[in-house]
DNA sequence: CATCAGTTGCAACTAGTTCGCAACTATTGA
DNA sequence: TCAATAGTTGCGAACTAGTTGCAACTGATG
């Protein structure tokens, strides 16, 4: 009952040398029951809401261990501390409302491609992006 | 002699409201010197090497202020100090090589396009953006 | 279930940037 | 030219977000 993905995602960690600890377990929860894009302070409170005990300092830790495994992914607005989010759906770009600071997703296969004829064009590949359009409801 | 677009710039300014300091005048120097898309610390290591005596706390100050005058943009790339540049030029995007930290722009029409065409369809419009392609040469 | 390398909590630390405040100074009007 | 004054500066202290050293702990083998 409590089996499903999050069992299967750390049973893939363990494969990759990564300990499943009680702290690493709960934040797994907590990020993939986020449906927003939580900072690590907010996700450090819900942890303690939901009853586990974890320091800031390890939710840090964590969360780096989890992106180096591909697990999350970090987001990095304009100023604001990092955000975070589940790395299980497919590739998309942000658009955040500067009014109310709302996330939305977005994906566009034809910039995508423009982005890699440009890069091409220069002699280069593309490693990561990020774009983001900071908008306003009209 | 020494006049030219700086002495209009700080007209400029002093229309808006903007006293034009030693300091100030100094920093304004230095950015349209600039080349490349320093930093805070840089900026201030460059005033100080001309011979101007600055405070870091006065080039923050001062570059957020020239930036609300839109005199200047600033750079935030992932993980290092923000960067910036004077705000002459035409609207730009940037590359960044992973391997060695240089910057580079670029811009495409295109994709400008696509943008506010994707901001559009889900009722925004665009306040600014930021689009950075992270890059190694191939 | 013993072993032990990986992990945690704590508090101290760092980098980058901001802020309070008293001393200064660019601009304006006379 | 100069006085008045509101904006600006330098200093150091404070702040934010994130990192780290270290001793105590604990998952995952064997």
């Amino acid at each position: 009952m409590t089996d499903g993905r999050a069992t299967r995602l750390e049973q893939a960690l363990r494969a990759a040398g990564v300990r499943v600890t009680r702290q690493r377990a709960a934040l797994l929860q907590v990020i993939a029951a986020a449906e927003d894009h939580p900072d690590a302070a907010e996700l450090h409170a819900r942890a303690m809401t939901a009853g586990a005990g974890v320091s800031l300092a390890t939710v840090y830790r964590t969360l780096t261990t989890l992106q180096a495994q591909g697990v999350i992914e970090k987001l990095e607005f304009q100023g604001e501390p990092a955000r975070w989010e589940a790395a299980d759906q497919t590739h998309h770009d942000h658009m955040i409302d500067v009014d109310n600071g709302a996330v939305m997703e977005f994906s566009d296969e034809r910039i995508e491609r423009l982005q890699a004829e440009i890069a091409a064009e220069m002699g280069y590949e593309i490693v990561h992006h990020r774009l983001e359009l900071y908008v306003r409801r009209r």
